[in-house]
DNA sequence: GGTTATGGATTTTTT
DNA sequence: ATCCATAACC
């Protein structure tokens, strides 16, 4: 079986026990997705198994994505008649093709948060709530999470008392009535209506079980009980299922996901085999130990410690500012003196921080210090509203009984259909029972409205009309263009003098190559299909420069990612662990478990930050460490009161079992430059696939060489070429180049330089590693 | 119908 | 501090 030859003894029994119930605890960097698509496989390549009869379900596009490539690399094209997917593709699908049997009609729309919110607020003034005395937010969040539940209307009235929730039974009954009328299902009734559908008829759930004779999940304990319940009744039959998690990376708590599910994996299927996968082949030693000083004081976690073949590591360092401002400095220094010493590519740190908000010091400090960064995460471009505006277009041209996204664009761009023109529509929809979009037309010759009133209802309506018959003809990204344009939201755009607007524009447009490229890809480039993509995916890629830039992000959004170098900031009570949780123990120990999530991202080196002093909300506070902080062996943290930033022995662990990272302390021209940043994205392509026990092996060789290489690029650092101006000069980064302006000599110099293609930049002599160009 | 003032809230976000 | 929603304006 030398398919399997390339995994460790845990990894092969994981991807060789197929039959049965098992559950695989795969701890941080253990070669998680290695393992399952290893497994998957040698399923079908040994053991004749048809990929379609495979389920393997993801919470992210992504993870689903990634999956079917690499199983694809393994086993070919037949890698994509496997069903993988997110629950919530996979459960439109299902009702898309079956969900006539409940009473749902095969074309409804996917109702995403801000479409869910609206809704909510129609349903809390139709019942006369007043939405300050109850919250649009909190209401949703109890409906959210009825419908996590599988609570249904009627349940939700049985089982829970108080006013609160008879507030929130009742906007939940009109809630779910509007969405019908809609013909709309939000995120959660994807998976509420597919159980059941599932529970209610037997003949659906057979031939799915029928379809799906192998089940595995990946992240089972970020599942919710919607989805323990789908999980449930397709596997029942056949009892293969295979589910992969680690309860201690369960952060999702708060929007549902239950713990509780992966630890109870056993007592619900019994005679399931367990499996642990706890050699990790990302970390440094010193690393891992930290790492489970913070987790092991959680209750009731699963019993596992990872453990490393990889070189022992630096300590963790640990400094304390006076303020975040003084972080945030401290911060961009070190990452400057690593990049200066060539010990580190800027692409190698990662910032994590606990909330959205703490990002701008550290945009700031890099920002000054010439750093370039990338923040990961933020608003998602499917959200941003100028995209949610042309999205409601699509949607109203696809469904006119979809009123949230009539009521959206109605008057957007405006067009003097104002709140008293809408109403008389209202009015005579609800009067006549007719969808909000036939009562338009019908008002359009009420004789109760102005005269311009009813042309602009009039024109509105003919402008739906016109783009839904071009719809049913043009190409999907040549209709988009048109209703892009003849909707006059491009065009409002570039009449704004504002960048902000122009922006917008762009994004448009960026929406357009978007639609093309679905329309290229897709083997079905409808526009209905196209929506069910937007709904479900919620982001394209963006081509980010992350092998160039620092990363920053929060705790949550770095899940599942690595990092050479991570520093984690704002280390303190009430930021991490956050305060809202500090009252619940629950709660803290998810805290902890972020914790833990944010130090196993690190490779080589990790650091720690906290500020003596934070400004929050516009006050100032005194911050204590936090108590995560005092989780740590003394032995294994170097503390740092001012400025020095580098480990004392950098070089050790810059060069340990992750390879050749330093540039150089000679002179390479542009050609051996380029192959060598080739060579290293290859490398570190490879590294991310995944660590092998080889590469682990191998990798302490390249630890020796390293001692000797040190010295060359201090003294690199200390005597740097001069330039002049003129001349040509090659960078890391920007390419070939001319000095345009000099200021200063030595490591000091401030340079400006034109580069071809990149434009023009101010750089720092020590820091840009600027090289004559040859030639 | 669009623009500015005011009050209130402000964790994390795979779909 | 800053963003957002609603209310009171022009």
């Amino acid at each position: 079986m030398a398919l399997l030859d390339d995994l460790n003894p845990q990894q092969r029994i994981a991807a060789e026990t197929i039959d049965g119930p098992v559950l695989i605890f795969a701890g941080a960097g253990s070669g998680k997705t290695r393992t399952l698509t290893y497994r998957i496989a040698y399923m079908v390549q040994e053991h004749g198994i048809a990929p379609e009869n495979i389920l393997a379900v993801t919470f992210t596009n992504k993870a689903a994505g990634e999956l079917k490539e690499r199983i694809e690399a393994l086993i070919g094209e037949k890698a994509y008649r496997l069903w993988a997917g997110t629950f919530h593709s996979m459960c439109a699908r299902i009702l898309r093709t079956d969900g006539a049997a409940i009473g749902i009609e095969p074309n409804f729309v996917i109702y995403d948060e801000a479409d869910q919110r609206s809704l909510i607020k129609e349903a809390l003034s139709i019942n006369d709530i007043d939405s300050k005395q109850y919250s649009p937010v909190e209401i949703h969040y109890a409906i959210s999470n009825a419908k996590n539940e599988l609570v249904g209307v009627d349940q939700f009235r049985r089982t829970r008392k108080g006013p609160f929730d008879e507030i929130a039974h009742r906007v939940y009954r009109v809630y779910q009535q509007r969405l019908r009328d809609n013909n709309a299902l939000d995120f959660d009734d994807l998976l509420m209506r597919t159980v059941e559908l599932f529970e209610k008829r037997p003949e659906v759930l057979a031939k799915y079980q029928q379809r799906f004779l192998y089940v595995l999940v990946d992240e089972y304990q970020d599942i919710n009980h919607a989805q323990y319940r789908f999980v449930q009744l397709l596997a029942q039959k056949h009892r293969n299922i295979c589910v992969v998690g680690d309860d201690d990376q369960s952060i999702y708590g708060w929007r549902g996901a239950n713990v509780g599910i992966i630890l109870s994996f056993e007592q619900d299927w019994p005679g399931a085999k367990v499996i642990r996968l706890e050699q990790n082949y990302r970390s440094t030693q010193k690393i891992l130990e930290c790492a489970y000083e913070v987790i092991r004081h959680n209750k009731g976690r699963a019993d596992k410690k990872l453990w490393t073949q990889n070189h022992p590591g630096d300590n963790i360092i640990c400094y304390e500012a006076v303020n975040e401002e003084e972080e945030a400095e401290w911060v961009a220094r070190l990452i400057r003196e690593h990049v200066a010493a060539g010990a580190a590519r800027y692409g190698d740190f990662a910032i994590l921080y606990r909330t959205n908000a703490m990002s701008r010091a550290f945009e700031d400090a890099l920002m000054n210090a010439h750093i370039p960064y990338e923040v990961v995460g933020g608003v998602r471009f499917y959200e941003r509203s100028e995209i949610k505006d042309i999205i409601a277009y699509l949607r109203t041209i696809h469904n006119p009984g979809d009123s949230v996204s009539l009521r959206r664009i109605v008057n957007t761009p405006t067009r003097g259909i104002g709140e008293r023109t809408l109403a008389v529509a209202e009015r005579i929809a609800h009067r006549k029972s007719i969808p909000l979009y036939d009562a338009i037309a019908l008002a359009a010759d009420d004789e109760s409205l102005r005269r311009a009133s009813r042309q602009a209802l009039a024109a509105f309506h003919d402008l739906i009309e016109a783009l839904r018959r071009e719809s049913e003809h043009r190409p999907l990204m040549e209709f988009v263009r048109s209703v892009v344009e003849r909707s006059g939201l491009l065009e409002k755009l570039r009449q704004s003098a504002s960048a902000e607007d122009a922006g917008r524009a762009e994004n448009l447009e960026e929406f357009v190559t978007s639609a093309r490229r679905f329309q290229e890809q897709s083997d079905d480039p409808s526009l209905g299909a196209f929506l069910e993509h937007i709904a479900l995916i919620s982001d394209i890629d963006e081509a980010q420069d992350l092998e160039n830039s620092v990363s920053l992000m929060t705790l949550h959004s770095a899940k599942g990612l690595e990092f050479p170098i991570v520093i984690m900031v704002g280390l303190e009570e009430g930021i991490f662990p956050h305060e809202r949780s500090m009252g619940d123990e629950f709660e803290l120990e998810e805290e902890r478990r972020l914790c833990y999530v944010g130090i196993t991202r690190a490779q080589r080196l990790l650091y720690l930050t906290y500020a003596h002093r934070r400004t929050i909300y516009g006050e100032t506070r005194r911050m204590q460490p936090s108590r995560f902080l005092s989780d740590l062996p003394a032995e294994l943290v170097d503390w740092r009161t001012e400025l020095s930033t580098m480990p004392q022995r950098l070089l050790a662990v810059t060069e340990d079992s992750f390879g050749q990272r330093v540039i150089g302390g000679r002179r390479i021209d542009l050609t051996e430059l380029l192959s060598r940043v080739k060579s290293r994205k290859r490398a570190g392509k490879a590294e991310a696939e995944n660590a092998t026990p080889q590469v682990a092996a191998s990798g302490r060789r390249a630890d020796r060489r390293a001692s000797g290489r040190r010295t060359e690029d201090l003294e690199q650092a200390a005597s740097l070429p001069r330039f002049a101006v003129g001349e040509r000069v090659v960078h890391d980064k920007f390419g070939e180049g001319v000095v345009v302006t000099t200021q200063g000599e030595g490591p000091d110099a401030e340079l400006t330089v034109a580069f071809r293609g990149a434009g023009v930049k101010r750089l720092l002599a020590r820091y840009a590693k600027l090289e004559k160009a040859s030639g």
